[in-house]
DNA sequence: TTCTAAATTGACGTTTACGTCAATAACAAG
DNA sequence: CTTGTTATTGACGTAAACGTCAATTTAGAA
């Protein structure tokens, strides 16, 4: 089984080794141990990338914790467990579904300055033309 | 013209006055001062709502800054900061796309673990009903 | 005018998310 | 066997984004 070291891992997701250590300390990644030396896996690499796409849209290191338990399926069959789940899922996906309308809200103002911006270069465009 | 005193704009945001005047401390308000008071306006009213929503997008006070001045219609028509302010356009664009991305992913794989405990739930309904 | 509620400026504290040493161990190559 | 690379833990440092407390002012209401 195919396993990586920590400074191999970190380049490809171009985060240091330190980083690596201080996420597995807050169980966001289980690498093995081979003695005393951390081994990755691919389960790891996944959990990683999870862990950096939270970041990307905000999330605490401890809410990216909890939504990535929720990825895990060794979550027990439970009911209410799963209710429980379900849940949290309806309410991450309510701020997620928040974020979107936030970016959609900030994309159209930046267009409109796009756009604003554009005619007063054309405009200007033209009195240089004109003059020249 | 109205104004607003800083407990009255913090709660209607739900921030604390320590929160607005390090707030405008980083430069991202600006409100007018009565004597030594500060008096919030209809435009720092803007300014907040738009930080706020910067904040829930994950973005840093500093890039939130450089957003809310582009927004800000007192640029120098000066076309080379024109151009500079649609590169700027572009380059946050792309975040935000990128994070419409990253949404989008999430959601997904959250729909398929709520299918998944679903499933799960109601296979164990039978058994119940079954048994019952 | 007196009292109270709200505002001010420091200044230090706190949490999150790591960075940056230092000292040490394991291991491979020359 | 020395040298160099990569790993470890431990501990302290740091930047961002405020919280919190103290000591004062100030603004309104009675």
């Amino acid at each position: 089984m195919q396993t990586y070291g920590i400074r191999e891992l970190g380049q490809e997701f171009g985060v240091t080794a330190r980083t690596l250590r201080f996420y597995e300390d807050k169980g966001l990644i289980h690498p093995e141990r081979q003695g005393v030396t951390r081994r990755f896996s691919e389960r790891d690499k996944v959990r990683l990338m999870l862990t950096l796409r939270g970041k990307r849209l905000g999330f605490s290191l401890e809410e990216i914790k909890e939504i990535i338990e929720m990825y895990d399926p060794r979550q027990p069959g439970d009911p209410a467990q799963i209710l429980y789940l379900c849940a949290k899922i309806r309410e991450y996906r309510e701020i997620l579904l928040n974020k979107i309308n936030d970016i959609n809200d900030t994309l159209k103002l930046m267009d409109d300055v796009e756009q604003q911006a554009l005619e007063t270069l054309s405009a200007q465009w033209e009195i240089q033309t004109a003059n020249g």
